[in-house]
DNA sequence: CGGGTATTTGATAGGGTTCAAAGCACGTGG
DNA sequence: CCACGTGCTTTGAACCCTATCAAATACCCG
């Protein structure tokens, strides 16, 4: 719960009554493992969820069998606040490791939403999953190989920064070079010529669920990469 | 106007009254000509667009020059929601012909979300705009020439028939083929061979800004195209 | 140590990009 | 009415990135 509070105040000012009411709005915790199924696309919803700790996927698999990981959650991140209006999720969440999930019922949400405080709290984190996407739209549209994966490193740099879990010696990154294939958009065994190529290049390091970035500008020029979507500014309200 | 409360209404149900409050929200309204800029990315936001007739692109350009359109506004669509917590857009808006726009402040906006009623509405404007995208970078990543255009007619098919739009006769889609290269992440040159394959298996035809599609079941078939992400039944709130 | 999974490498084919140029539609002015 | 300019569409050819198929190696866990 720290790293939500954290990830808030990263962004916007956040009053001590705001952050009780968030702390003590009855959260049920629950702990999932790896590949294990937090939410099935198209389940009806009564909870939102907010993931405490760990990685979680966002899959979408089309009739032949393609599989897409449309987006990654790190800890702090609220997964489907979407549900609370649709009722639903079209793509499943699928935990990458030991997770911590913390869940309100839809109701409580709605109450929370009718003050302002919180309300802008919960669209400001929505606003932001959007404009990820939306950057990660760019990325898969304009960029090739090399230059989406170092997208990926630099984002969750910046994003489990946010949250202190990236720190020097770097951070977790829990996916199988399959995983990260159905990421890109691309297969795993031309994802493993990227890496290599970004490790060659001595830009960045991934294995066994950890990376490191070892040279930050020259992975940013590579994936030409620029911050400001991710709002890392305190926003006005 | 006519044709937000149109879409509003194919989604979930909507009284006389927030239909009231809706039209009589102070609207400014603004014409702009094909490749006007409606809002320049970064620019400080105030107000919040809604688009009452004809296209926008949403565009994206990055330093090396590259062009993406991340995404395309129809007649009904907010088109800048997300601005009126973020304060700013990180991505261009951009006319594809003569459109109509009328906007509210975001002062008004932020009124409005006090009626329960109304902040559904917006939220699930959002969240629709949200599951669109997701279903695009699905397509980006997993599907490849063909189907990617495949699936952008039938989106556009489906969106634009929510409006009445889109009839038997095919519906309008003012974009040239650059810049709908632009939107699927490939060259002018690939597009090109792409739509002639798509009018040579008699699945859709496109030219000078209109659309028409022949096969319907073939053309879902060839995009593998799903439409439950447009969550086009009645949503119970 | 053994067996399954994940990573790495090789060889080949094909889809997509790039560069280049020709064809076409439309508007404008002489 | 035709010459000309401009922007969009279409086609061609060569090259490169990425997918595909296949196999070898490394790794982890029981």
């Amino acid at each position: 719960m720290d790293r939500f509070v954290a990830k808030l105040r990263s962004r916007q000012a956040l009053s001590n009554e705001d952050e009780a009411l968030l702390r003590d709005a009855g959260w049920a915790e629950r702990r999932y493992g790896r590949h294990d199924t937090i939410v099935r696309p198209g389940e009806a919803l009564t909870s939102c969820h907010l993931l405490l700790n760990g990685f979680v996927a966002r899959c979408h698999e089309d009739g032949s069998g393609a599989r897409q990981i449309i987006g990654l959650g790190v800890a702090g991140d609220l997964l489907d606040i979407h549900g609370v209006v649709l009722g639903r999720l079209d793509h499943e969440l699928v935990a990458l490791g030991p997770c911590d999930v913390a869940s309100i019922p839809h109701a409580r949400v709605r109450e929370m939403t009718g003050s302002p405080a919180l309300q802008k709290i919960i669209w400001l984190q929505a606003a932001i999953e959007h404009v990820i996407q939306a950057a990660w739209i760019q990325a898969l549209g304009r960029k090739r190989g090399v230059g989406k994966i170092a997208h990926i490193f630099c984002e969750m740099q910046l994003r489990l920064g946010l949250v202190g879990i990236a720190t020097r010696m770097g951070f977790p990154l829990p996916l199988s070079q399959q995983e990260m294939a159905d990421y890109a958009g691309m297969t795993h065994v031309h994802l493993n010529r990227c890496l290599k190529e970004l490790r060659e290049a001595r830009l960045v390091s991934f294995a066994s669920g950890w990376a490191k970035v070892e040279d930050w500008e020259g992975l940013k020029r590579m994936a030409r990469f620029d911050d400001g979507y991710l709002n890392l500014r305190l926003i006005d309200l």
